[in-house]
DNA sequence: GGCACCCTGTTACAATTCGTTACCAAATAG
DNA sequence: CTATTTGGTAACGAATTGTAACAGGGTGCC
């Protein structure tokens, strides 16, 4: 197979980090280019076939967010398409759902190790021919079992149709899928779904997850996906894969 | 009563720096081991529940890189998650690189101020690993006998259907099937699950063993797989496959 | 504004789990 | 054989979690 390996846009200020990605990437078998900001971008965009990118929110001029909305934006081109991996700052958990809306098709909070990077790029890549079907709009989604949370919608819909989840629980199970096979303590789920710390007799996880639970498991006394680790806090324990659906 | 803190293993062929990281670390709220070789790391890694690495490139005998890179090939174990940190000699951006590449999911180039470690530590515990594969992915399983444990599912089922395993019940299960054939000593097993050393007159494993025992031997009486060693602790005698299946 | 409705955090209490203690039996030492 | 040590386990109490009920705050509608 001599297929050409892909090619990788690598959009950051930042020099450093361009650099230490571009070759971590290399050597793991993709090309890259590089651009600084929004300007850079379009040329290398213009002047060679991306077959990703890797895009900063934080950039002085334009954002990150400005610059997916735009290639997003422009209809019947090929660059609407291109898979985007958007850098945020560590607990913006807005960027995230943010960029998620403006189309981006996977985030990576930073800090990161780059081998997480490298597991998202191709997890992108390797859906990435799936969706090439008709109208739909591509849509990142997490999947489990008969479930499907639909981040930039911000539904879920399990095997008996929608469900019909509030801000907070929708909130709380995303923090978990996107996080399986990890005890997560209620202060860090605190922090991940309202970005505060805990008060000394604060059980407001509890609450919502017992609220979550009714909504989501069928024996909610016998929770399958959100299971309690005394002591530690809650743990997703279903398998859970990124996708790129339809709506 | 000991509160459960991270448990840092140092690996370092230099003492000083081993004693040095150590007592900073302690101070701080961690619990560390020490290795200054290849091989102490794996005692020390089989013997307790490490959280958290910190390596050594430059090491006679197996460098850091090579060991890293060891630990990652070994699929299906926990090792292989285990997050990394490396410190590497200075100004060497090819090892940054090349550590990054073995799969260390930090580095520190030295010299380094023991705050700067902290904070890296810190950012590594906090992100932990969190890439998400396929669903139909295969789920990590210990199987004895008729037994079956599903490690990312927490549920352990027998010959009659699946049992009802308290969360502690569980962790004590899994410390001792994951290390077979050995004999566990009672403080082992209070790190192993508890991450807490044990208290002067401290029974807890006892008994918890005691109940275990009534659920998954037959004879609780006549214990078939955790047999008591007297003065020792307790061992894991049946024959223990790691496998992966599906759900 | 007033009202209805929903979401969410707090509180109280029930259920579960876990560690301690005590006592007994078994194993070992002398 | 007796004394001592070690492990098994029942029972109790403390800690942790589940959950129902309530109240405050917000939103949208009239």
């Amino acid at each position: 197979m001599t297929e050409k390996s892909p090619h990788i846009l690598i959009v950051d200020d930042d020099r450093e980090i361009r650099d230490l990605l571009s070759r971590f990437l290399e050597k793991h078998g993709f090309r890259c280019s590089q651009a600084a900001e929004g300007r850079e971008m379009r040329r290398q965009l213009a002047d060679a076939k991306i077959d990703l990118m890797v895009l900063d929110v934080m950039m002085p001029g334009e954002t990150g967010l400005q610059l997916c909305a735009q290639l997003r934006a422009e209809k019947n081109s090929q660059v609407a398409r291109l898979p985007i991996i958007m850098l945020t700052a560590a607990g913006e958990e807005t960027d995230r759902i943010v960029g998620l809306e403006m189309g981006a098709d996977d985030y990576l909070p930073k800090p990161f190790s780059p081998r997480e990077l490298l597991a998202r790029i191709r997890a992108v890549l390797r859906r990435g021919g799936q969706d090439l079907g008709p109208v739909g709009e591509p849509v990142p989604l997490l999947v489990f079992e008969d479930w499907r949370i639909d981040l930039s919608g911000r539904r879920v819909s399990g095997p008996e149709g929608e469900v019909e989840l509030s801000t907070g629980e929708f909130d709380l199970l995303v923090a978990l899928a996107e996080r399986p096979q990890r005890v997560l303590s209620r202060d860090q789920l605190l922090d991940l779904t309202k970005g505060r710390t805990a008060q000394p007799f604060d059980r407001s996880i509890d609450v919502q997850i017992g609220r979550l639970r009714r909504k989501i498991e069928r024996d909610p006394a016998q929770p399958k996906f959100i299971t309690t680790v005394r002591g530690g806090g809650y743990m997703f324990t279903a398998k859970v894969a990124r996708e790129t659906g339809t709506a």
